[in-house]
DNA sequence: GCGATCAGTT
DNA sequence: CACAACTGATCGC
């Protein structure tokens, strides 16, 4: 594995020095128009509803399913299961679930369900074998009844905004969080907490409303309101940030906002919608004027640069051309942004991987976060000595264990990626999944070897990219996509990717879309395009859900739900805290898609006693990282037969407390404080070696 | 046309 | 139904 060393490509921060001072925080003027430089919207084309399959009544004949076994002991005879290998690994990571208190509240929502059926939803019956006109219609036709977006009114509903008025919320809910559950009274809230209102007569409800009576504690308020639950949650001990110093200033129209208790019926016309909401606390790393991933909240006060993690929608959300800050991300992201967000170049800065750098005295390091391509998670290191990870999106692995950067510093407060924390979720390696992937095509291809077989899989923007590489090297396949995918892998600079793809749909046998359009209907449409050169459709659906979904094979159009996660799955997670044991942690994901409600992590995970049994056994790459990587033959040593070291040996006594050991970093230091750039400066770090004994890197949790 | 927001989709 | 990560529509400027 890489050192975490290197150098760093960043401008000089001269260029940049004026932008963060001079920037007022307010908000700044549309600036004059400029080419269109690349949307991130899609385009909002009317899209023309056509008859469906007026004839085609024999799509779904003939199935023929190819049992996948989803039991995890049976893998498919042509595969080699990870955790098997890594006798360790997996295998024998066996955590009790606890009943914290988080737990029950994560869960509340689901203990009220009905009970769950396992498996994604099916799109047609498995016994089905013909597909009726009315049936594709009744799938397809169902468009949104629109209603008007103004139709909002405050009835029996009492809506506490969350998002308008930041100084006044902070009021109200900017005390000190405890670190126990806060009981927020009625009162509490109808003497301080502000209202939307809006003149319309019909309510809008939003798909799931909240009860949040016992939700939040049995004297809790009992008002139907999203927005409210939200309120009484940043209150709760999740959030440990005080929120005075972090929440975010708003452009919140006045007129929005009334209180509680005004006649809600005469009302002030909604207006105009709000500019920005009110800014979590955890977008905000702690002790910095760092903000990660958080642009849709105006300019955040005290922030002075923003770090973007991935490009995904869900994290530059809020990210336009106007943006006039000091923007820090991986080149991979940066590619991406100068290629769909027209954002002024001189604010865009390149943070490499594993090469620290400084800003504001803070060390930062960039590290690969195995989610998409450019993903990273952050490492600060403060002037204090607090150390500091945000994990952004990622898949921890057992590869990431072997980070040097890890085992050279403790964290002390973890910003956490909680998208699975819950038991449930729980999924198979990534590589696993590409080999039930090909299995079940391979399988396919066998049955249908006279066809000619048009393959389709499911991706985003960007992720995904291993399922299909895989698809089109294991085949031999020609790969096309959307134009404005296509657009973005040429950002990633991926060779292996570029050698496949092909500009013309028609020269192609592989077709990469946009999950979206991976429904039955939409492909039996899609596939109306080629029937001519094609005989069948096979889609392959790779996501986090399709945990024991079952393949659907119709005589033209086939489905295959693959499990393919970028997330860590529950165990994943548990494994990596428990592997940091940070000091504290906070969740960065929000909950029912509210931004206040993160879930939380058991304590259990980083509050035991001692240190993790990893630590005790010195710094252990997995046997895998250690193969895979010829990169770290430079860094080893062998000191003795059995026994290696991945970094420098060069004192023996300059052991930490816990025995663990620190490898030389190279740091390019950029002095923000007086604009100057020191030109490649270097601080050497250099502590002593690292104790390896064996690669039972994996028993620690037993 | 742009940006914000919401609903709907896999 | 859970979720992430969109897509598409609408609204206000």
């Amino acid at each position: 594995m890489s050192g975490n060393k290197g150098k760093i490509r960043l401008k000089p921060l001269h260029e940049l020095q004026s932008t963060p001072e001079h920037i007022e925080l307010t908000e700044l003027k549309t600036p004059e128009k400029k080419k269109k430089a690349g949307k991130v919207r899609a385009a909002t084309t009317q899209k023309k509803h056509k008859e469906l399959y007026k004839n085609d009544q024999q799509i779904v004949a003939n199935r023929t399913a190819i049992k996948r076994s989803t039991r995890k002991d049976q893998p498919p005879n042509n595969q080699l299961r990870i955790d098997s290998f890594f006798k360790s690994a997996a295998k024998t990571f066996k955590v009790e679930t606890l009943p914290s208190p988080s737990t029950t509240k994560l869960n509340i929502n689901t203990s009220q369900r009905k009970p769950k059926q396992k498996g994604r939803k099916r799109l047609f019956d498995e016994e089905t074998t013909s597909e009726s006109e009315s049936n594709l219609k009744s799938v397809r036709l169902p468009k949104r009844a629109h209603l008007p977006r103004k139709a909002k009114t405050v009835m029996d509903l009492v809506c506490i905004d969350l998002c308008s008025d930041p100084e006044d919320v902070r009021e109200v809910k900017g005390e000190s969080p405890s670190s126990e559950k806060t009981i927020i009274t009625k009162e509490d809230f109808q003497s301080q907490v502000f209202v939307t209102i809006s003149p319309q007569i019909e309510p809008v409800y939003s798909k799931r409303q909240y009860r949040s009576t016992e939700k939040i504690g049995s004297q809790a308020p009992v008002v139907e309101s999203k927005s409210l639950l939200a309120t009484a949650k940043v209150q709760s001990p999740m959030v440990e940030i005080p929120l005075q110093n972090l929440a975010g200033k708003t452009s919140g129209t006045p007129s929005e906002i009334i209180a509680v208790g005004a006649s809600s019926k005469e009302n002030v016309p909604i207006g105009r919608r709000r500019k920005s909401r009110l800014c979590p606390p955890y977008k905000v790393i702690q002790g910095t004027t760092f903000a990660v991933d958080g642009f849709q909240f105006g300019d955040i006060p005290n922030v002075t640069h923003y770090f973007l993690t991935h490009y995904h929608a869900d994290h530059y959300v809020g990210l336009t051309r106007k943006f006039q800050h000091p923007l820090y991300m991986s080149p991979t992201t940066a590619r991406l942004v100068r290629t769909f967000i027209p954002i002024d170049n001189k604010y865009i800065f390149e943070m490499e991987i594993d090469n620290p750098f400084k800003l504001n005295n803070i060390e930062i390091t960039a590290i690969d976060a195995n989610h998409c391509p450019g993903a990273i998670m952050l490492f600060f290191k403060l002037p204090s000595g607090e150390c500091i990870l945000h994990t952004g999106d990622f898949r921890a692995s057992f590869e990431m264990e072997s980070l040097p950067i890890f085992w050279n510093y403790n964290v002390d407060l973890l910003y956490l990626d909680t998208t699975y924390l819950s038991s449930k979720y729980e999924f198979c390696h990534q590589t696993e999944s590409i080999d039930r992937t090909l299995a079940l095509v391979r399988e396919f291809r066998k049955k249908n070897a006279l066809k000619r077989i048009l393959y389709v899989c499911g991706s985003y923007i960007i992720g995904k990219e291993k399922v299909w590489q895989a698809l089109a090297d294991e085949f031999n396949l020609s790969v096309w996509t959307e134009p404005h995918r296509r657009k973005a892998i040429d950002c990633l600079q991926w060779p292996e990717l570029n050698l496949r793809l092909y500009d013309n749909e028609d020269n192609a046998d592989l077709h990469i879309l946009t999950m979206g359009r991976l429904s039955y209907p939409r492909l039996v449409e899609y596939f109306e395009k080629f029937s001519s050169k094609y005989d069948m459709l096979l889609a392959i659906r790779p996501s986090g859900w399709e945990k024991d979904s079952k393949p659907s094979y119709g005589k033209k159009i086939s489905i295959i739900g693959v499990e393919y996660s970028e997330h860590s799955s529950y165990k994943e997670l548990e494994r990596f805290v428990r592997f940091l044991k940070p000091k504290r942690v906070i969740s960065t994901v929000p909950v029912n898609r509210d931004l206040f409600l993160t879930g939380k992590v058991p304590e259990k995970w980083y509050r035991f006693t001692g240190i993790p049994a990893m630590l005790s056994n010195g710094y252990q790459p997995s046997i895998s990282t250690y193969l895979k990587t010829p990169n770290t033959k430079p860094k080893c040593k062998i000191i003795a037969t059995g026994t290696m070291t991945l970094s420098p040996f060069k004192n023996e006594n300059e052991h930490f407390d816990d025995g663990r050991s620190e490898i030389i970093d190279l740091v390019s230091e950029i002095d923000a404080s007086n604009g100057t750039t020191p030109p490649n400066k270097v601080i050497k770090v250099e502590k002593t070696p690292s104790r390896i004994t064996s690669d039972a890197s994996d028993d620690w949790l037993a």
